[in-house]
DNA sequence: GTATCGTATGAAACCCATTTCAGAGCAAGA
DNA sequence: TCTTGCTCTGAAATGGGTTTCATACGATAC
């Protein structure tokens, strides 16, 4: 590998100079910029982007913390993670934990050691403690309703989103209502369950524990909860389900059993997944690429912390 | 930031011993060891991987290149390497490339940089020349029906799948059969197209070309699909679906115009997909995470050149 | 005529670890 | 007693850039 040494003796000149005509830096007499330009371009030479990074101190990666891959709402958020990071001359590093702990330290460690510049977490696992503590060490964005002063957050405001759907629900005449959740510690998955509290005490509604189902993430997820339903001797007749895939999963196997949405069972997802569309789906828009597209520009401001909200839109169609 | 030089000193020893003791060599006194842990402790001290990096000539991330992230062929792609990927304590760069040269060409001269240490293409743009130049920089693993010399490549036998398929809708007593592409001109739409036109003579069946359908990526385009079906006057009554995303937004829409499947056309999609599960599709299943961890086995040997083929799986169901 | 400023250039310091090489000390085998 | 051979250690070379600092020169300002 031939490196800025050989360029340099190549081409007459010192190091600095070639580095110069690399870097675009002005000062440099056209005769030299022209003898370093052939030089490399005899010599086939490419600098070590590591060499780089290690004299700068910054390696333009992102680190981004998902649980899933192949799953529309992180696909989502990561297409626009992605394309905004890509506009500002960075790539990102996916970390896929599938909620282990362990694959989220990792990438902490990563910032740690200078590997990325900073982190966008879409969902977390450790503690926000754990987080703090890193945060020494770069950017770390937080994909989720936090108020913690020292991490830049961008969300949408799942407890008025959710709220909204409620209401909605309550306003369609539906008294017995359950709702579905992916992990119930979450964040977000908290915020839930206290606007589905707060609503159902305001409107004093029966609000029954078998009622909250968990563990729904994918389109399969849908199909066990339906079967969790259908099994009930008492049931919801209204669900809010706490993502597009799950309440597809759940209408088609409904449908399967020879049962109508919204007649047997009223149902309201989340997310606005084309697959919502086709399916007519009443649901709450979210805009994940959007989210992806902030947490970059939130990276890009560390100085600032900043706690930005996104909106969110009530889709009205035929599941409730 | 401290670094291994004040650790040495603080530790009373030399930076050799230091690294020795970081990277858990023997021949380090258990004295020596502990005074280094200690001040590592005391410091608060890691590792400025850049510099390892730097030194040791590689980085442990894997470019990955796809053309979409929102999607459940690629994630699911994705989701394989990124297994296999942490299992031999590597981590994957993603490029969304949507289809642009140049995305795919960054990818490629990070290579050259060394700040990939291979690279795995699962969607090609470039011709294949431009791959072959610059391997030499490291390897370049393709998940493509090729025969490249040079190259690895993980693959469906994409003409044995589609032929397949295509035999399962003759022998249903379909003579009028269509068939959707992605990208017309990508190695596995011309393997099929061949495999389509092969079977199509050897049965003496009707051949049109308003019949191969483009663009088939998205469940929405899907519902595009249908209608540019459903407007032909001379319709075909079976179409081969390019995957099961486009076919069940196919179906879909179908159904909203009050048609069925397969009474009044008959579907066959590929992937096999929770969603193709649970519209019943007929499809053809492919491993696609399995492409994604072999993908990585292959990066892992790359002194030997191999092109492996996976199987694919006929899943009769209900669409035909 | 002199002070000042902008352009141009190279030497050297700096970023930070790994790894080779040489040598020291000590124990076991001949 | 002498030779191997193993354990342990540090100095120095290596990987390859960026950037600061000092300096030189020509041109403009006063």
């Amino acid at each position: 590998m031939t490196n800025i040494k050989e360029i340099a003796q190549y081409a007459g000149v010192s190091v600095s100079t070639v580095s110069r005509v690399m870097n675009n830096h002005p000062y440099v007499s056209p005769e030299k910029r022209k003898s370093v330009l052939q030089a490399i371009d005899q010599l086939n030479y490419s600098r070590n982007i590591n060499a780089i990074h290690l004299s700068k101190g910054k390696t333009n990666l992102i680190g981004v913390i998902i649980p899933f891959t192949n799953h529309p709402y992180y696909g989502a958020i990561v297409q626009g993670i992605t394309k905004q990071a890509n506009a500002i001359g960075y790539h990102i590093v996916i970390f896929q934990t599938q909620y282990e702990r362990e694959k989220e330290i990792q990438a902490l460690n990563m910032l740690q050691m200078k590997q990325l510049d900073g982190i966008i977490v879409c969902s977390r696992i450790s503690e926000m403690k754990v987080l703090l503590d890193y945060h020494k060490y770069g950017p770390i964005i937080l994909c989720e309703d936090t108020a913690q002063a020292e991490l830049s957050s961008i969300s949408i405001d799942h407890y008025a989103a959710f709220s909204s759907a409620l209401e909605y629900v309550v306003a369609k005449g539906y008294k017995k209502i359950g709702y579905s959740l992916g992990r119930k510690k979450s964040r977000n998955s908290s915020l839930r369950t206290k606007a589905f509290n707060d609503i159902m005490n305001k409107y004093h509604l029966l609000n029954k524990k078998e009622w909250l189902f968990e563990g729904s993430y994918h389109i399969k997820d849908g199909e066990k909860l339906f079967q969790d339903w259908n099994s009930m001797i008492d049931k919801p007749e209204a669900i809010i389900i706490t993502n597009d895939d799950t309440a597809s999963g759940f209408i088609l196997t409904a449908n399967k059993f020879g049962m109508k949405v919204p007649e047997d069972v009223a149902i309201l997802g989340f997310n606005n997944d084309s697959l919502s569309e086709m399916l007519d789906i009443t649901t709450v828009s979210l805009p994940l690429d959007w989210i992806g597209k902030m947490a970059v520009d939130l990276f890009e401001n560390p100085e600032v912390i900043r706690h930005v909200k996104l909106d969110y839109t009530l889709m009205k169609r035929k599941t409730i």
